[in-house]
DNA sequence: GCTTGAAGCTCTAGTCGCTGTAGGTTTTAG
DNA sequence: CTAAAACCTACAGCGACTAGAGCTTCAAGC
């Protein structure tokens, strides 16, 4: 009987997380509201912990909120939900690897216009001149930067 | 002659971009009022369309719109403002290359998880018990995601 | 038992960079 | 002249938190 029940300041210590976000996640249904005390303060048991930990771990791994939501629920009913949580994994994987790919472009253009600026004989900034004009870049890629 | 003026469709397709991020633009200040035809409708001339692609230029290249804002102004005196483009652009490579760091680790680990699910024979899923047990991944690493 | 300061509470607004909608007006092609 | 497309303003919403104001409760030391 280490942990009987947790404040939420100490839960979110023990997790690593910020105070707001457990109470975000229990506003958005994603965590179960806990027991209060008398004076109206939540404490937590180690279920909830492991609850919490599981989100936050997802959250690390890039999954959105609403994948994490599905996860939960596979992971409640801990049977048959292995093909769907997998499917999901991958759908993550893909998100992750598509952009990184973006990414990498990006990097190879910054990288460019930043190796050739010492052009400066002309007074005129390789890295101005780059944005100001698309062709000086190879141009074929970089569509825009997506959230995950 | 070709082009004496847009209207903010045809400036929006010309650059491609929405109309409405066009209006954003100009309401954040980014891009000056432009003039107006006597029913007040926007319209466009070559200058603010040259701005407005170096603008979404940037934003391709996943400079936050400060950035591309400090940027502006550099590009405009245009004179004695390379060591500063070139400084902004390097940070935006180090972001990108922080960010791409940061997605490979969790490629790596989305991998292992989906590669080490042959064990359900025990009837529980790998993917869920890696996201319950953080001890389960090598976990040194994966901070969270940030944006740009 | 009392004090005090840290930590808790609710509620609201702000972040970033747009995107979408509602409800109305203007332009333009036929 | 009509009808449809494009435009206008204003405001709400996204995702996933984060920060602040203004108040209350808890825990530890005396």
């Amino acid at each position: 009987m280490p942990e009987i029940s947790l404040s939420i300041g100490a839960l979110a210590r023990s997790v690593g997380c910020k105070v707001q976000t457990i109470r975000y996640y229990e506003q958005i249904g994603l965590l179960p509201a806990p027991a209060r005390t008398a004076g109206a303060q939540r404490r937590y048991g180690p279920v909830q912990r492991e609850k919490l930990s599981f989100i936050r771990h997802a959250r690390e791994l890039g999954f959105p909120l609403p994948a994490v939501r599905e996860l939960l629920v596979l992971a409640e009913q801990q049977k048959s939900g292995c093909a769907q949580a997998d499917q999901i994994a991958h759908r993550q994987l893909d998100a992750v690897n598509r952009h990184i790919a973006m990414l990498n472009s990006l990097r190879v253009e910054l990288e460019r216009m930043l190796q050739h600026r010492r052009g400066y004989r002309t007074g005129e900034c390789r890295v101005i001149a780059t944005l100001a004009d698309h062709g000086l870049c190879r141009g074929e890629h970089h569509g825009q930067p997506t959230q995950d």
